[in-house]
DNA sequence: TTAGATTATGTTATATTATAACATAATTGT
DNA sequence: ACAATTATGTTATAATATAACATAATCTAA
């Protein structure tokens, strides 16, 4: 039998996934709501944490949002793209990019246990719409 | 003569810059509420976002919190690390992150315009106290 | 120098994001 | 079944941030 916990867990994945854009915790608990009116933000919170945990969602600090993980090959750390314009968000494997990261802080004695690697910017799409103008 | 806003990015630059650890926008309220109790949160909403857009403090998106900036040898990107044992930040030169970040990226047609690379994890002292118990 | 436009600041209220605290329920191990 | 543990529900509130608009300062050009 699922629990409750994987319960809210898979519910909570499936609308991410069916967002084209981050959303925030309360965008979540409001889609929860249609079939769960009573539900309140801890449950989601600690949904969205679990997921996080598990490499099954990220939450973007510079957005406060949150969004599915549609790049399994990375195991924690992705960096993440994001358009100012429409909203877009992609991920990219990071390997390289930590490895030099590491050199960058390597004399410094600080052990990294996890990374925020966030791009503000403007997405392909976009681009070409504003030079098109 | 010095403008209102000139004063005000001035005591909070000072506040900033006497705190050993990030500052929420708050604590700096806090701070500022010594001297002038009637101050509200937009003005130094206000005022951290024009410190901030001139390099002169950065936001921390993983914490909610500002540091002074310590490191001018960078234009706008700094690689900063946090320690989650004492609260540490420190800010390194990101020349050559940027550099993998944008080879990582390139074939997405992506334009950068923000970058935001915060290291969570153990600094050197509380990495040698970790393991001096 | 002053009227009008513009920008900055102050002020009030409220929106948004997140967690503390504790009660209840489910699960686990014996 | 029973106690111990973990997860969930629930209420309230804390923490972070901005909208909206009034007032004041500054700037520009007659
Ligand atoms: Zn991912
Ligand atoms: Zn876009
Ligand atoms: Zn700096
Ligand atoms: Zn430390």
């Amino acid at each position: 039998m699922r629990s409750r916990k994987e319960k809210w867990q898979v519910a909570v994945l499936e609308i991410l996934q069916a967002s084209e854009k981050p959303m925030s915790a309360y965008d979540v608990l409001g889609e929860l709501r249609n079939a769960n009116p009573r539900i309140a933000p801890p449950t989601i919170y600690r949904t969205l944490s679990y997921l996080v945990e598990k490499g099954r969602a990220h939450r973007l600090e510079s957005l406060n949002a949150y969004i599915a993980c549609k790049n399994h090959k990375h195991d924690k750390s992705a960096v993440i793209t994001i358009c100012e314009d429409c909203g877009a968000v992609d991920e990219y494997v990071a390997t390289d990019v930590l490895k030099v990261l590491s050199n960058v802080i390597a004399h410094s004695g600080f052990a990294t246990l996890r990374h925020v690697i966030e791009l503000q910017g403007v997405c392909e799409n976009c681009g070409f719409e504003q030079t098109s103008v």
